[in-house]
DNA sequence: TACTATAATTGGTCAGACCATCAGATAATC
DNA sequence: GATTATCTGATGGTCTGACCAATTATAGTA
């Protein structure tokens, strides 16, 4: 009966409930939003929190403010960035699966170019950061026994899986793969649950993993890209799976 | 003598200064940026125009903002997404030499990925958009004398190589490589006049754009996937002989 | 009809006030 | 003396109301 309490400041609830409105298409691009003084009396807020929220949705390039001239809605496919990338793949929290499967085909893109010049470029911290990632996903239990309730480990699974990718992209050296992982870290956190099913068919390539860290210790380039897509595909591979039998996107 | 006037509003020039202080150390990660009724007064504005500022800043995940506790700057390359990396390819102006190698191992990445999506999922009018781009291309003159001014048909070439990837992003049914190009647009515009000497280096390859084309139009993805690649590291030769010579980064 | 001047609309900035939260100092308690 | 509770100041969050600046709509004029 007792609900937790929304703490967000106001000016960010009006930016979501904007955002939302603007990505699920309630408010169309090429539409002009309520002026401010309006959506004031319509939210029931201050016009800071509404101007607040106003600049963050013209930063995110969702919306074109004019002076005088009111605020545009923009069309997202065409202006938005990647940070918004997020979003679009849990409008309204459920999944989208034409998002979704951008998101796996982007993983089989980049993960293997990623492990490619990480092998190249890795140093001995690196090695050594990946090193207890992997152990700890080996130590992992997945699926030798029934005994249920293993959801925990599936969890930190998960958690682990990011890791490793991060620092196979910070060891790439590459800005680019960097800033990417950090605007993806918001599609994991947010659809955690949902992805769950998909590693708990992934688990069992846990292996997979320490293949990886050892082609990267010798610096062999090739091998890891090779290993790399393998991961890439298995997890593929396994949410296909899932979508045909219904259990995903749910 | 006279100066062009800088008409952006207010809450703008905060940001751009705070930001381009956090992207260049003087604000470094961990320290506390000033507190915002003394922001106020160091920068001689109200403090509306200070806030609205410090949320993009938030949005940028470049400083979180606690109640009652001021505001911290983050590490940007932990915390910032995709959408800053234009502002880290080119800080204060000049080109940074990393993150300009970042942006063409990337672009060599995921070219070839993006064009074969492409190659299996395009259709009649993306074909026509990308055919109007091609014969464009084409038509730029290149290098066939030595009559100077093609400084035109430099600036069009690069616009249109842009438009030509964008179309092919778009042809991949891909809303993650879509996002990317909105994101990466920006590095193209803001470093247009930089990246020129690549261009003039490469303008002999614009016949390749027309055998992509080619092998789009019958859905050939492992060709799309080749030649996009060996288009793009024809760029990336060009430019490495450049900075060679030491022509770029200037 | 076409152009121009005026008025209304709308975003940008400002000033000042008060509330909510946090951090450090102070006082109370064991 | 150490720990805990409380108080106080600093700082961000919200509100009110006003005025400026740019745009847009309207009315007037040639």
């Amino acid at each position: 009966m007792l609900k937790p309490i929304d703490k967000t400041m106001l000016s960010n609830q009006v930016f979501e409930q904007l955002r939302d409105g603007i990505l699920t298409g309630e408010f169309p691009p090429g539409e002009k939003l309520p002026p401010e003084r309006e959506l004031c009396g319509i939210l029931n807020v201050n016009r800071s929190s509404v101007r607040e929220a106003l600049k963050r949705l013209e930063q995110s390039r969702l919306i074109e403010i004019q002076q005088g001239g009111g605020s545009t809605v923009l069309d997202f496919n065409i202006t938005a960035g990647f940070d918004l990338f997020p979003w679009l793949v849990m409008p309204g929290g459920r999944l989208d699966p034409l998002a979704v499967r951008s998101v796996l085909e982007f993983k089989l893109a980049i993960c293997p170019e990623i492990a490619g010049y990480a092998a190249a470029r890795i140093d001995e911290t690196g090695l050594e950061r990946l090193e207890r990632i992997v152990d700890e996903i080996e130590a992992c239990g997945g699926g030798e026994g029934g005994e249920g309730g293993e959801g925990g480990d599936i969890d930190r699974y998960q958690e682990l899986d990011f890791l490793f990718h991060y620092e196979l992209a910070r060891a790439s050296g590459n800005l680019a793969f960097i800033l990417l992982y950090n605007s993806i870290r918001d599609v994991y956190e947010r659809g955690r649950g949902f992805f769950t099913p998909i590693y708990r068919g992934t688990i069992e390539n846990r292996h997979a993993y320490r293949r990886i860290f050892d082609a990267l210790r010798v610096h062999d380039a090739d091998l890891c890209r090779r290993l790399s897509r393998k991961l890439a595909e298995s997890g593929n591979e396994a949410f296909w799976k899932l979508t045909a039998s219904g259990n995903a996107t749910s």
